[in-house]
DNA sequence: TGCAGGGTTTAGATAAGTCTAATTCGCGAA
DNA sequence: TTCGCGAATTAGACTTATCTAAACCCTGCA
């Protein structure tokens, strides 16, 4: 009811809702204004590539812009943002819960259906399984009226201290290979584990339920957890 | 632009994959050869449109064309069409069956997600309600190894003589327009009606459970039916 | 048999999204 | 304060899919 006119009169390509995710992310990953340059990066296209399409998004009023200088997303571009994580994410879920596929393999798969299922679609997939909170990764999940779950306060694996069990809350990605890596690993949301080791360059060991797993800083980084007692609280 | 992978590392877009479908749809409703002005027709695009687009899909090996002729599909193209009419029945299967869309209200939504979809997510589709012959409008699905279901015999409606029961088995479509109109008129796949008049310029007026509907011309051609008692025998 | 009208193709333009090469800008170091 | 280097933008080109206008081919009717 709400926002349907909206998608409908804003009639994005599935190019410029990437660029609008990627600003979204990389934004919420510490950046204040994000540079052509990590767009680039992000997307894996050329710098004049981007300094183009973001010519565009501001003539649509999705970025505000600063030559040189980079942009931000506008209320409107943020909605767009939230609109497609949450096309994203409930897609995730569902292929997970209903299709029986494995966490670490949805990701691909919804990252091509978020541009092209509807609102509609989104909402009976939100329905059909209960409206959840967070998708199998742990990313919270945008509600109809697009107003994003608090989540909470977490640590990154790679700065937790040796010793201290924890438990993983959310696991960070792009694609759907950092995922694999992880599940292979018999790292996944839920899981409880304990850094045993902090080795130079950033390897993390630590210890899971089936053994121990050392990890690479990139990957490590990736996750992120709550120490055991707090996640014992929330059991209860 | 998006593109999709096919088993011999073959990449169609999008759009190519509709001019498959619409030479499929087109032959198989009676021609022999397509033509450039039908598929403009069908597609909504001028002939110029077509005639180049069909020149790539020869250069590709999915069309055999003959100028200022028309076009037949290859063995390649076929297998084409099939691919993309599996994921499309799939899918309307799988929205009406498993969330909650009424039959009417599905072939949009799968009509743009068949493009997007991996043979992965629609084999699963497939195996979660159990390998269906047809879907929600009739239509048979292709199977895995995209051979296709031999449908029963059945005849128009609108050549049906009057004070014949029959019972309703397809529905040819190209929108949910004409299957909303159905739908409203209280006629869907599986219902029994009979035929009580046919007026001028065909307009067929059939007795169905619930009262008496009147059909335009255009409508009635629309509907496959086979004899009550045809289809009391395969129930039995 | 010939030609006119209609369907088909060619030619040339446009919009989106991408690239490489060239240019311009900003900012920290000298 | 000025340079120089890296980041950003501009310029120009290419691909896909579309259009309109013009030229071309086929065929049925005279
Ligand atoms: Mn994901
Ligand atoms: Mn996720
Ligand atoms: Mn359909
Ligand atoms: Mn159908």
């Amino acid at each position: 009811m709400r926002f349907r006119w909206k998608r409908e009169s804003r009639m994005l390509s599935a190019v410029m809702e990437d660029y609008i995710k990627a600003i979204y992310a990389i934004r919420s990953d510490g950046q204040e204004r994000v540079s052509t340059s990590a767009l680039a990066d992000y997307l894996d296209v050329t710098a004049p590539t981007v300094s183009s399409m973001l010519k565009k998004l501001e003539e649509r009023g999705l970025v505000d812009r600063e030559e040189y200088k980079g942009v931000t997303l506008t209320e409107e571009g943020e909605l767009v943002a939230l609109e497609i994580l949450r096309h994203h994410r409930l897609l995730e879920a569902f292929l997970t819960e209903r299709l029986d596929y494995d966490w670490a393999d949805v990701h691909d798969e919804a990252d091509r259906l978020e541009h092209h299922v509807s609102d509609e679609l989104t909402d009976r997939i939100a329905e059909a399984l209960g409206n959840p909170g967070v998708d199998p990764h742990g990313d919270p999940i945008p509600d109809a009226d697009l107003s994003l779950p608090e989540p909470g306060d977490t640590i990154r694996l790679a700065t937790v201290a040796e010793g201290e069990p924890v438990v993983v809350r959310r696991i960070r990605h792009q694609g759907d290979e950092e995922l694999r890596y992880l599940a292979d690993a018999g790292i996944r949301p839920g899981v409880e584990l304990e850094v045993v080791d902090v080795a130079p360059f950033g390897m993390v060991t630590a210890e899971i339920p089936g053994g121990e797993q050392s990890l690479p800083e990139e990957i490590a980084r990736l996750i992120e957890v709550v120490p055991a007692a707090e996640a014992d609280e929330l059991e209860a």
